[in-house]
RNA sequence: GGCGGCAUAGCCAAGUGGUAAGGCAGAGGUCUGCAAAACCUUUAUUCCCCAGUUCAAAUCUGGGUGCCGCCUCCA
């Protein structure tokens, strides 16, 4: 299969270090608020990957990490009047729980900053030892022009970079393009001993040491969204392979922007929704059908037309899902079944293995789980054998598993009371007594429940 | 100033040399007591503009225009 490698700005073919098994690292979020919708599409991304690699066989090992100290946090504990700990353990809970309504699988480690100071303290030790970082007065800096490769995955030399440089002048590093690896702390300020003394890590050294850590020196993918190229993961390769001397990681994959009115959607800008709060307005699989709908490498534009139209899309999916069930209940065993019709169903899995082998083309997914559909709908039949409607459905089932879509399986119920008006309805209609029948339906709908007669008997929905 | 990306129908969006996927919306049809839903059919002589290469370009090259992003924390 092939992958976009940021680091040599080509699509290539992906070849695992060890055959069979990927090793995968993605920046998680800094704990300090609910994630917006814009770094739920990167989120997302990377679930969709892992859940195809594993489609495909991989053996993966997924690691993303909390970023659970910073000046955030920091900040937003003093403000609320608590420790940062209570912050950072509180959106630590909510990440999981807007993960789950998002389908979002849990990653195989989800390390935290916190739990790994060690870790990050050796890291730190190792290049101050060989040379990559210098202490002043507490404080580490990485000496980014003794890391000659400085600038490579972003594409900048160090003079480019100092030319366009709007950091602060600090008179304490040897190069503004220092960045610190260990910050000392200020009083009243969570901080854990280290040789250099009280303080605590810097903002890039954490991926470094716990990917390293979790998964080893060299990685197969690490990833993140696309504002993290330069600095947070030019930074990682920096420090990690002036550590281990080894690459840090083969494949730089990196999601494009959720935009809002052509905008970059950021905490900054403050043009963002959280995900709780779409959640109260929408499908949260139409969020996903809809982030999945354009290549995750380009930018997609949010709103709320955007989304309900997904909404409907989405439906079309459910509508075929829940008609095959319809007719697999009622289908008949034959022995003889429609090879032409089983083999073109089948055919759908070589095509959607096709596109997205291509660099993840989920948008090329999903029109190939459309055409499937549309199959389905125009020569499944009731007459079809129960062995084809029954591979059409595990078909369809396969791929839209791989999306995470698809999986509902709602079970609702409706009062006796609203029962016996729907049956009441029903005796109408036999009797042909349309005016009591349209009358009833009328009062349903007023109390919000829509009456719907297809070939399969009355359908009900809330609106 | 440096680096990178994008421009395809009313809207969203694939497609990177072989004659324009898919979705939404719209239109027509089937079904239906009606309604709704569902399903089917249909909707770009053309891919921002100009020039070039080629038998062949949305796709490659050169030039332009417009938009966005990174270079400060950000997914």
């Amino acid at each position: 299969m092939k992958l976009y490698n940021t680091l040599t700005q080509t699509k290539e073919e992906f070849v695992p270090i060890v055959p069979g098994e990927i090793k995968m690292y993605a920046c998680g979020p800094t704990v300090y608020n609910f994630f917006h919708i814009g770094n739920a599409r990167t989120f997302m991304v990377f679930d969709g990957m892992r859940r195809y690699f594993e489609y495909r066989g991989y053996k993966v090992t997924f690691v993303q990490n909390f970023t659970d100290i910073d000046d955030k946090i920091i900040q937003r504990a003093n403000e609320e009047n608590v420790t940062s700990e209570e912050i950072s353990e509180k959106y630590i809970k909510e990440y999981f729980k807007d993960a789950e309504s998002l389908g979002i699988q849990k990653a195989d480690v989800h390390p935290r900053v916190t739990e790994n100071i060690d870790e990050i303290i050796e890291f730190i030790d190792t290049l101050i030892k060989k040379g990559y970082a210098y202490e002043v007065a507490g404080d580490v800096y990485f000496d980014v022009s003794k890391f000659k490769e400085y600038g490579k995955l972003s594409k900048q030399s160090l003079s480019d970079l100092q030319a366009g440089s709007r950091i602060e002048i600090n008179e304490d590093k040897k190069n503004p393009l220092d960045f610190v690896l260990w910050k000392l702390a200020k009083p009243e300020e969570p901080s854990w001993e280290s040789p250099w003394g009280l303080g605590r890590p810097g903002w890039h050294i954490e991926c470094s040491a716990m990917a390293q850590k979790y998964l080893g020196e060299t990685i197969d993918i690490h990833g993140g969204g696309g504002d993290l190229i330069f600095p947070h993961h030019e930074n990682e390769i920096a420090q990690s392979e002036a550590c281990s001397g080894k690459p840090f990681a083969n494949y730089w994959v990196h999601v494009g922007y959720l935009n809002i009115d052509n905008k970059k959607m950021s905490k900054s800008l403050s043009n963002f929704f959280t995900t709780r709060e779409i959640a109260e307005e929408f499908d949260l699989e139409a969020l996903r059908l809809f982030m999945f709908s354009a290549h995750y490498r380009n930018p997609l534009n949010f709103s709320r037309e955007l989304l309900e139209s997904a909404e409907h899309a989405l439906e079309r999916l459910y509508n075929a899902k829940h008609n095959l069930e319809y007719l697999l209940e009622n289908a008949k065993d034959r022995t003889e079944i429609e090879t032409e019709l089983q083999k073109s169903i089948l055919e759908y899995r070589e095509k959607f293995i096709k596109v997205m082998d291509d660099d993840f083309n989920t948008a090329d997914g999903i029109a190939v789980i459309f055409d499937l559909v549309k199959e389905i709908n125009t020569n499944i039949t009731a007459d079809t054998s129960k062995t084809v409607i029954q591979t059409a459905y595990d078909m369809l089932m396969e791929l839209t598993v791989v999306l995470g879509i698809l999986q509902k399986e709602e079970e609702e119920y409706l009062d006796e009371e609203i029962e016996q008006l729907i049956a009441q309805r029903q005796q109408a209609r036999k009797e042909k007594n349309f005016e009591l029948a349209d009358k009833i339906r009328d009062e349903l709908k007023e109390q919000g429940i829509i009456l719907e007669d297809t070939p399969q008997g009355v359908k009900w929905r809330r609106v």
